[in-house]
DNA sequence: CACTGTCAAGAGCACTGCTCTCGGTTTTGT
DNA sequence: ACAAAACCGAGAGCAGTGCTCTTGACAGTG
């Protein structure tokens, strides 16, 4: 993150991030697949073979604008987080009123994805075809469920958290499975775990419905479903 | 549906069908974003142009695949209800148990899915850019939640439908647009219509998650999570 | 000063969607 | 039955794309 040492490599991470930013400029307006690296060079006044310099290839151009909206979006969703927990109290350690927390990070997630729908596009729409993602993005690709599960962790201690009655205890390989998130949230049971993942598919489900227009004629505009629906999920996963 | 009369019209639907049964062919190798005319035209050993006298533009080509996807999965969720009422029952009118529809409209929606991922990205993906989808694909679109909500209807009437206790009256604008809803479902209460809505979002966010890679790592494969939440969505709405 | 690695530029390849024109065939109207 | 109209496929061509390769200029290092 710091200035390279020399002129050379400083002018390089530079113009790094200018191809970046005007990549998502055009990102913006024409689409993801419309993503033209000759449109971008002559943004920038160069030649298109010069920007090979920089991404050797169209795709790994596209990987770096995906993992910076995966970490654009986990650190909004953070942000609010953790704001949302200072509001209440005032101190920046003690926690807020954990159903609070959550409606921010739904809002954050949403508002978002709403700013920068294109980009929203680029990471929970249909993958590029014949891109295959690479290990490097799962990481930033996480930090959004880790909200929901530190927050829940949090609520857990703090005796916020009811585990609902009607919750079917996971077995078989789907309790292997809910282990990886017992690691992460070890005192949230693993029932509630399971509805977490559920609830996690559900918020992107809805943004996604309606960002690409599947809510047009039903719930669209969709702000009261939107909040409705996430303190029904709230509720679903215990939250109190 | 019927053969044209003159012997050109009985070629042009016969040749229509046959770009488009190519173009899925292509569809499902290579993807959406990448489907060529061109290749499509050297498919059927045709020259490119000629292909224009059946779709005016690519992007009408692909409003005819993102129509016919919808009316697949349309007409596969309308069998698995079908088929899953007459088989409880072993007569055609009879209804079966509403929750066994349930679970089987969820299998067939998944099972088509995985079956054509391709089309189905074309219809629950990032929209194409630059192409705004007609009022045509609205009604197809419309066959799955009329599935959801008419099996919710007829397990209403036959008292199989039991509104959570915890589902808030919707208020407001929401209370509007449920409105839309109520004419099609007329017994189900509104509460659990908006329901209805959350677990018809969930379903997608679910199946577009595990299809898109978003579930590597926690619940792939997701056959036991997909019954699981399957189960607890129909619990969610009220079905006993 | 000379050498080595990096850079932008330019030409070029194979591909795309799309348009237009040109003959030939089929259907239709009289 | 015959002419007019509609339709059809072929081909050339345009503007655009991602990407590769080569060339000449520059900066940093010994």
């Amino acid at each position: 993150m710091n200035a390279g040492r020399t002129a050379r490599e400083r002018a390089r991470a530079e113009l790094t991030e200018e191809i970046k930013s005007t990549a998502r400029e055009q990102l913006a307006t024409v689409g993801a697949e419309a993503l033209s690296l000759r449109a971008i060079s002559r943004e920038l006044g160069m030649v298109s073979s010069a920007l090979y310099r920089y991404f050797a290839s169209r795709d790994e151009l596209l990987t770096a604008l995906i993992i910076d909206a995966y970490n654009a979006l986990g650190s909004a969703a953070e942000a609010a987080s953790g704001s949302a927990a200072e509001a209440a109290s005032g101190s920046a350690s003690a926690d807020g009123d954990p159903l609070d927390e959550w409606l921010a990070v739904y809002t954050a997630v949403r508002g978002w994805a709403r700013t920068y729908p294109q980009e929203y596009a680029l990471i929970y729409g249909s993958p590029i075809s014949g891109y295959e993602a690479p290990q490097t993005t799962v990481e930033p690709a996480a930090r959004v469920p880790l909200v929901l599960l530190g927050l829940l962790q949090r609520a857990q201690t703090a005796g916020r958290l009811e585990t609902p009655v009607d919750a079917p205890e996971p077995t078989g390989a789907l309790a292997k499975q809910t282990d990886v998130l017992v690691a992460l949230a070890p005192d949230v049971p693993p029932a509630v775990l399971v509805r977490t993942v559920i609830v996690w598919t559900q918020l992107f489900g809805m943004i996604s419905f309606e960002l690409f227009g599947q809510l047009v004629g039903s719930m669209d505009p969709a702000d009261e479903f939107f909040e409705s629906a996430a303190r029904q999920m709230a509720a679903f996963v215990g939250l109190r």
